[in-house]
Formats: C-alpha cells, structure tokens, sequence
DNA sequence: GTTAGAATATGATAAAAATCAGATTTAGGA
DNA sequence: TCCTAAATCTGATTTTTATCATATTCTAAC
C-alpha cells in the first residue's frame, strides 16, 4: 500500500522508479518489495518496463483503480471479508456472536476501498491534508 | 475467543472443561489451544484448576471481562490500535493517507470490545439469537 | 546486432506464528 | 501417604510468511 502510494505520487508513463529508489523512502526490504511490486505488476494493478529507462510506474489508468485491488492482490480476497470466527454462513440472518460487535464497521471500511481510487488518496497528500512517511 | 466463548457458555465454579474435551468441539488444535488457554490463565482472563477435577472455566468474575481483555492478551494491545500504515504519529490531527478510509470504524469495534463483556455475548447465544459453532 | 540495465521467475533461507511433545507442578481422592 | 489427573512450563518441530539470492528475459540505446 505505501509503496504504491509512493509510486502514484512520483511515477507516470514518462517517470519510472526502480525497487531499490523506493525501498529506503518507505521502509521496506528491498527483495520483499520487488515481490510484492512484481505481483502487483502481473495483476496489472501497477505498470512496469523492463531494460534500461525502465522500472515500476503507475499509468493513469492505474491510478484510477480502487484501492480494494491491491488489497485482494496482495492479500487475498478473503483478508477482509471473513467473518471474525471463520463461519462460513455468518451473515446477519445467521449472525455469530461477534457478528454484531463489527456492525458495519468493516463493510463501511470495505466499501470505502471499492470507492476510492489511488488517485483520490494522492490529492489529499499533495494538498497536505494527509501524510504518507517512511 | 471460540474457546473463551465456548467456556462461558459450558462452565462455572463447579463445572470445569479440560482442553481436550474443547478442542474438538472448536476446531482448534489441542496443543495450541493449551497454550492459549494457558496465556489467558495466567492474566485472569479465565480461571483454572489443576489436578484430579481440574480444568478450565470462567469465574463470575472472568464472565464480566469485557471482550478487549482476549485481544490484548493473545494478540498484544497494539494489533487494533495500530495506524494502518503503522505510522506513530498518525491521528485525527495528522492523518496518514489511508486514515479516513478507517473513519470511525475500528473505534467503533474497539469500543464495543471494551464495552461487551463476554456475559452480555452469551446471553444472545442462548437466546438463539447468535450463533457459536464449530 | 551487441551490450547493459531493468523487471521477471524460481527457488532458497530466515523469521514469525502455530503446533507438538514431554517433563514438572499441583491437587484430589483412596 | 501415595497415586493419578489435571494444568503449567519449556523447548522442539512444523507451517506460514517474509526476505534473500540468482539466473533468465526483455528492451532501449549505441
């Protein structure tokens, strides 16, 4: 997540990063990164090219995606969507009895991914009104 | 939390369980459910009693717990109360990228962890109105 | 075309979390 | 008092996740 944060706000189809000058700004090890910017490359959440001038980049289109998509890339579509006690049918017919505990924190959550695009996070830190460090 | 859930519901004072009359009634592997019952023991979350009509149950007292106490024992104080991009300084105040998409939600879990107490879970679960399985 | 610089693919290693196994302590009952 | 049944303690093993290393493929530029 922050490294593709990092990558919208400093990369386009003409500006391209290398894993190792993005590693250090945010914290993360080097090969970790290049596979998680790989996965997220073969599954076209982010954009990159090989050969010299090349490297990781997010297109416009990229940057339009919702924020979900990493998420299901990265970890699974099942991460955020499982009940708390892994019951297959807790929904709030049948509710576990935790279920109420969440209410509908996690789905406000889940919907918030689906409905905000990378794009829509970059502004905000652009215009200072959000950080995104180390 | 099954377990602890489990317990409330089938013990008392006078009405001990042993791990290995639990574990298979939650999908829990025997050794690791020891160890995590152990841990809770050993901060007063559940009680126990060794010997010849030993085992674990919830005093009055442990019913009373609220939710939050399991969490933080098991899984350490910080895993919900961590920014989602593990910044330190991120609050309301300094908010990192990914801040509002929480909003209000994971206060929201937290408060009904520190708010419920394993008692107030239990008596929907014999009103049938939640369900515990597996 | 050749070269060099980048991602990609693949498998190995390290670290963390989950699981197992066994020795130790405690307590109830004969 | 002794035996047995339970939790407790400790460390080992397994599994998962994170991290590393390296060979391969692609591509821009000369």
């Amino acid at each position: 997540m922050k490294a593709v944060l990092f990558l919208a706000l400093h990369t386009d189809e003409d500006h391209k990063m290398m894993v190792k000058d993005v590693y250090g700004r945010i914290n993360v090890p080097q090969s970790y990164l290049a596979k998680l910017l790989q996965e997220l490359s073969k599954h076209n959440v982010i954009s990159s090219a090989r050969g010299p001038k090349g490297g990781f980049y997010l297109s416009a289109i990229n940057k339009e995606l919702p924020l979900i998509k990493i998420v299901d890339v990265i970890d699974g579509e099942q991460r955020l969507r499982s009940c708390l006690l892994s019951i297959k049918e807790c929904d709030s017919e049948n509710p576990c009895a935790l279920h109420h505990l969440v209410g509908n924190a996690n789905s406000y959550f889940i919907e918030n991914l689906e409905n905000t695009s990378i794009a829509d996070l970059i502004v905000d830190v652009r215009d200072g009104k959000t950080v995104l460090p180390l």
